[in-house]
DNA sequence: ATCGAAAATGTATAAATATACAAAATGAAG
DNA sequence: CTTCATTTTGTATATTTATACATTTTCGAT
């Protein structure tokens, strides 16, 4: 998957998990996370994730993924989770991985997957319920586990 | 009501009435308004009503009355809707003014009027479906119902 | 009315954030 | 592999917003 994407969703990720109150302190979350970023990308990103700052109890202002406005991310994120129980099984041969899916399920499933653009896939093949997924070289299996949850969050319980 | 209740209502009103940018933009609008006020007291009143700033497609940044996030006046506003749905009958005779409810819902009504402190009413007796409303000299009519559909926007719909 | 305490506001400024511009990275087409 | 166009990012800075401090207002108790 491209940093960028990889970078933003993990940044929503920490908006989700801990309190949040201004930019410089999610930078330096971002780079003990490893991330190479400035304020100014920071900045850029929170307004694509349209994520807003309201004040929290007496703790200042925090920042936070609204719900009745982001119609929109609404909308793709529980397109993604529907189609994230349409999973079914991941086995590994060599280079390659299979997935196994729900009738009908996979062409779905490798188009989110190739929309991701995830580093870790050359390219993904799908019939009705099986989805080939070829890997870069270099790339472990525990890599693309990840990579994949990165991309459909709700596959953290089928493979975690 | 006090000014301050007043002003925020107005705010709020602006906010979801119009796309505003900024502080200075929400300020003029005030002033038109016959507001007096500065950005340094508009800064404080957007934390107190906990408007958002969201990134709204290609325009910029606009300010938005969060949702998801504002549970605890949503519950207040739909109490106060709730309690609207009791009202019966507004009617006057010189400086007071008698509200007739639902049997037992004049006490909830004088309450959150009174927790207004509308600087048009010095003060509300209830009995159980009657409330008795002393107007401040100098106070006319239209401007009661004014101030009673600023404290239960619902009551538009029965008063205007 | 007069006092004192608490709340609200303005002024000035510090802190936080967005963005213009330039440079670098990425990707597509030859 | 080049070249050109597009996207992404950093630097530097302007804009925007929050707040410390001082002042004024409000309100209850005397």
């Amino acid at each position: 998957m491209k940093n960028r994407t990889k970078r933003q969703l993990a940044i929503k990720q920490a908006i989700l998990n801990s309190r949040i109150s201004c930019q410089d302190e999610l930078l330096h979350i971002m780079k003990d996370q490893g991330f190479e970023l400035t304020q100014a990308t920071l900045s850029r990103d929170l307004k694509i994730l349209k994520v807003a700052k309201v004040s929290d109890q007496a703790l200042g202002y925090i920042y936070v993924i609204p719900e009745g406005v982001n119609t929109e991310n609404q909308r793709e994120n529980s397109r993604i989770n529907f189609l994230a129980d349409g999973f079914r099984d991941l086995q590994f041969s060599g280079n390659l991985a299979v997935i196994k899916t729900m009738p009908g399920y996979a062409s779905s499933i490798a188009v989110v997957i190739d929309n991701a653009e995830p580093y870790e896939i050359i390219g993904t093949i799908a019939g009705d319920d099986t989805i080939l997924v070829i890997l870069r070289e270099g790339i472990t299996h525990s890599d693309l586990v990840n990579s994949l949850i990165l991309i459909m969050p709700k596959l953290e319980d089928k493979l975690g």
